[in-house]
DNA sequence: GATGAATGAGTGTTCATTCAT
DNA sequence: GATGAATGAACACTCATTCAT
């Protein structure tokens, strides 16, 4: 189950190299966040670290591969966030609720997913595809088996799910981002619950 | 009505230099839609524009000025052309949704759009919000008006344009730039409908 | 006698053009001084005398030869008013002490020959070297004359007169440029007095 | 006493970073000396050095910053030279008399101190003064204590320091920048001495 | 493993000069 | 005579990456 985690040269690390190699990353995250890919220099990531320039190419090849890898960790934690925060559902169209949810949470303290996800477009295409169908997948797969048992309406899942998860991207920019540090109002969740529930409610919910 | 268009000293433009303004203002659509706003470099600007390199600071006081004219230029012309097709919708709602097929045909043709206003997160935050906040207003009379006027149901105008743009822009990212030219499958405006009139359709629809 | 002054290409002047050309070096004497030549841009100077860029070659060939032709200007002039205090002197030693004076005068209200002339060493060698022999030319005169009538001790004139115009520049320096345009104080003018007439008068003056 | 010499970024400099911030100085002299602030790029001064480009900015913050330093050292070293050879005076009249020889000296074999001083007005104006003023400084102690001493007249010392100054400037330019690298003759040595005896000489000196 | 000095290609910007109008 | 748009070479400075210690 668990992966190896390897050095710049593909040599599992030990105890010691696994932690800087963490600080890096945790470094990257910051740093990324605050000054975006470009004004974000590896002597700036590894003074983050507190690890020399030279340190940083023993544990990652390049800056493109820090922000790949960045991307992918903060992909697994969401996921995880989601995943965790969907099981407490006692419905499916419930615990797809809780997971958007979890998914603002999570950007809420993570401002740095938006950001740097921004970037990807130019800095690493690949990762940016790699990020929305990674987390579309779990989604499709929870809307489409809801849609099986007739707890929302047949839809097209995918479409679907590239939908909502604009809805989160765009009211987390427009919310968090924009927001000073504020929470988000109660009215965006309220909103939010009656366009997912209308747009989603299966048709004889009336019935 | 017409605005007068100035050069990097604020001083009027000829017929000579509004030519040559436009011409880089096209050429900056370009090579920032294909290479980003890092790799594009002033020179590539301006060869691409078919002037020398010098020429450019004529116009622009620098490359994040041009930058945020590209926005402006594409905000204008977005909205534009999704006002024109608004007024061929017959009810409120078939002018909303007219609007926004609006947004994604323009994208599919200007993919520089959404290219370049992710960049803008680092380069000029402010022209980030100021795209969508320019058009979110049209956006948010609209949607009002059709909700006073009983054609849609009641609801939070910001949230609900927010979550549509939001709506928009992953679907334009999903169909239409990771679709390699293809036009956008039928499926994604079906789903797209369902979506919206059930998210938004008033609540005596079922009487 | 007088000097035919041409434009770049070498004919003669209209009135117009005098007038041009003369606004262009009082320009030059206001933004060299104020600039210093390197960061004075011919756009600038242009500005200053109010025509365009283009307009200073039709009277100079380069923005280094309005520097050198500045300097010839600056140069008469101070030495014309060298020359006309020195004629109020009563006796050789008065005149010689006026002309450092009006030369101390002249500094003070056109700061621009100091601050101008000292970037000649990498600008225009030749017009640094041009103006200090030119000066020294006529002080070089009067102090040998001076001498041949036992009016002051015999002296090496040259070592004299360079030894002078060094304590002029340097004073100058001190009380007129980092003066904060007060004038110079009294101290100052006494000082001067006591050290010239100690370093020049001659031995049997007491006799 | 020593002080710590530092790189960019305020970090104290390991022997190789000494030995090249070291080269990098000496590079300067010779290059500003030789070609003057403007003329002297970056990539010419790092070439001088034995270095490439990007190394320049390990040292210095910027083209300016190392033009300072040099000042600063430069007028370090003269000062040093200054007040070795002053110790060598028998009489405070005869250490000054040293230490202006000294100086001369000093500014026959690094012509850049004259050179490069006079860029200072329009690069850094503050370095200009500086110099001057911390060259002042000893002079005007040692000449108030020899008018103290009734060794020379009564004076205003900071006048008289700043004249002889000036003296020892343009005698510099005229004997040793324009003298083809021929030493002063020494009839400038010998009407300069005349200039200061008489100058300087405590009125009882006839007595 | 870790360091940090060195590299050198790359970029935004300026400006003296030219020339078509 | 005068204009001012256009040119393109030049330059200060940055930074991802390497490598000797």
């Amino acid at each position: 189950m668990s992966e190896v985690v390897t050095n710049a040269d593909g040599k599992p690390l030990s105890k010691r190299g696994l932690d800087t190699r963490r600080r890096l990353l945790d470094a990257a995250e910051s740093v990324f966040g605050e000054l975006g890919y470009h004004d974000a220099s590896i002597v700036k990531l590894a003074d983050a670290a507190g690890v020399a320039a030279g340190t940083f190419y023993l544990y990652f090849d390049s800056k493109r591969a820090i922000f790949d890898e960045l991307i992918v960790d903060l992909n697994r934690r969401v996921r995880r966030s989601m995943k965790e925060a969907s099981s407490t559902g006692t419905t499916r169209v419930e615990a797809e609720l809780r997971g958007f949810e979890a998914y603002l949470r999570f950007t809420a303290e993570h401002p740095v997913l938006y950001r740097i996800i921004r970037q990807a477009e130019f800095v690493s295409p690949e990762m940016l595809r790699y990020h929305y169908e990674k987390l579309a997948e779990g989604y499709i797969e929870g809307l489409s088996a809801a849609a099986d048992a007739g707890e929302i309406r047949p839809l097209d899942a995918e479409v679907a799910v590239y939908a909502l998860m604009g809805v989160g991207e765009m009211l987390g920019m427009r919310w968090i981002l924009w927001g000073d540090g504020d929470p988000i109002p109660a009215r965006v969740y309220e909103e939010l619950e009656r366009l997912l529930r209308g747009g989603l409610e299966p048709p004889e919910a009336s019935a």
